[in-house]
DNA sequence: TATTATATCTCGGGT
DNA sequence: ACCCGAGGTATAATA
């Protein structure tokens, strides 16, 4: 069965026109490519760029997806997030290969000369992926426990919809006043510090109030302190691995600690 | 010599002990790695996720990026983008790798059973990379040519440094008055409007003048544009493509076409 | 499709 | 080392 075989290995690929064969019915099948061997690339869509010749891994994922890495780095030097068609023939000195994205007009080409390896087979991979303390997960702690974030404080809403976009959290202080509170789960810019501004003047234009607006992180540069200062909002300093291991350990209030007690 | 050896696959991997000291070897010299198989990972660090048990792609670059891709997808599911060690040893299921990032305590670990493939060797890849198009370049373009923005417009800085940045152009118009501009080379949203809204007001600031703002980019959101509305600032539709092709033809003055004919 | 905001963003440049 | 902004960002959620 077609989605259980082995992966097929060419260690010593010679014979171009087998190859080019080869790839055409890999692709076809929507099997996993990995080609490594000397190469130029050339990209034209977004921008315009061109790679001389050098040694890389080239990917082709079973969903189309195309990677050119070079030996070092986290990044693809060249690539294609998905592709209407790849294709593939051979040429004077190699192996062609053409990735084209229809709707944004992209192409990458790859001359490829001298191959050291071809690989391909179909991976199955339906192992569930989770990712723990984004965002959300903040978001949700918070809303749970408006404690942490000030004494009196209560929420009524998350992702409060605005005309110009939603507020990640939104409620009442102990004096009744509305407050506008941003997350950011890695340090605070002055940048973060402009969007819950620009939410605080969106609410102030809408409801003719002027709320307050509360910046959440675990740090905050020197300009995002500046600018909070400059326009009026607050900032929380919050430890985020605590409000981790907090959730994790599930406390439950009334026995044991109280959550701030825990944070503390 | 070490450096221009082959690439070395071992097809059928079986004996874990060899597999393991064959691995370390690798990674002590250097070398590009490519594993196929069956994983579970684990990453802890600045955030912490599961992924449950998948055939994946596994990549140890020669600088210690490491990567482990899905077979669907341009982004790697878990990755280090440096690595301050990568441990390899064998346990009762198989292999574990401990890829370690010192400076953010990054952990990402990989449990390996059942491999279906390894591949390594020392990749040379010494080609260089060029990329047109980028923000820079538009920026040059149009500090050459300021005509381009507007009738009488000169510019006289680039990267013109305020207290909260730099501003990408900075010049004046034909009645003398400063004017800031802030390219985009993808659509404008909001954001860009506020990002130069914050320059002009920093300006202000400063100089005790308000300078004009111009948003240049080739596209704008309904929302940047009830933004520059609102905030007083104008806008400069450009045709990227046009510009970029002006400038490979590197059109001379006054012979053919003036750069305004080629552009409209 | 367009818009918006997140990301274990990465990466490079500046201070 | 921190800070800042760009990226062919990609990606998910939402209208």
């Amino acid at each position: 069965m077609a989605d259980y075989m082995e992966f097929k290995i060419i260690s010593k690929p010679n014979n171009l026109k087998e190859i080019v064969e080869e790839l055409r019915r890999a692709i076809a099948k929507q099997m996993s490519i990995i080609i490594i061997g000397k190469c130029e690339v050339y990209y034209k869509g977004r921008g315009e760029s061109k790679l001389k010749e050098g040694e890389r891994i080239i990917i082709i994922k079973q969903d189309g997806a195309f990677l050119i890495h070079r030996p070092i780095g986290y990044k693809p030097v060249n690539w294609q997030p998905d592709t209407s068609y790849i294709r593939v023939q051979h040429t004077d000195h190699g192996i062609e290969i053409i990735a084209f994205r229809k709707k944004s007009q992209e192409t990458v080409k790859v001359l490829l000369d001298s191959i050291k390896f071809i690989g391909y087979g179909k991976l199955v991979d339906t192992g569930k992926f989770v990712m723990y303390l984004d965002e959300l997960e903040i978001r949700d702690v918070l809303y749970k426990h408006p404690e942490i974030i000030e004494d009196g404080m209560r929420f009524t809403e998350k992702e409060k919809k605005l005309d110009i976009g939603s507020i990640d959290l939104f409620g009442y202080d102990r004096d009744g006043r509305p407050v506008i509170v941003e997350i950011k789960r890695v340090t605070a810019t002055r940048e973060a510090v402009h969007q819950l501004h620009r939410y605080v003047e969106a609410y102030r234009r809408k409801y003719g109030v002027k709320p307050r607006g509360i910046l959440v992180a675990p740090k905050f540069t020197a300009s995002a302190d500046e600018a909070l200062e400059r326009l009026g909002l607050k900032k929380k300093e919050i430890n985020i691995l605590k409000l981790w291991s907090m959730k994790k350990k599930s406390i439950e209030e009334g026995k044991g600690k109280s959550i701030l007690e825990f944070l503390s």
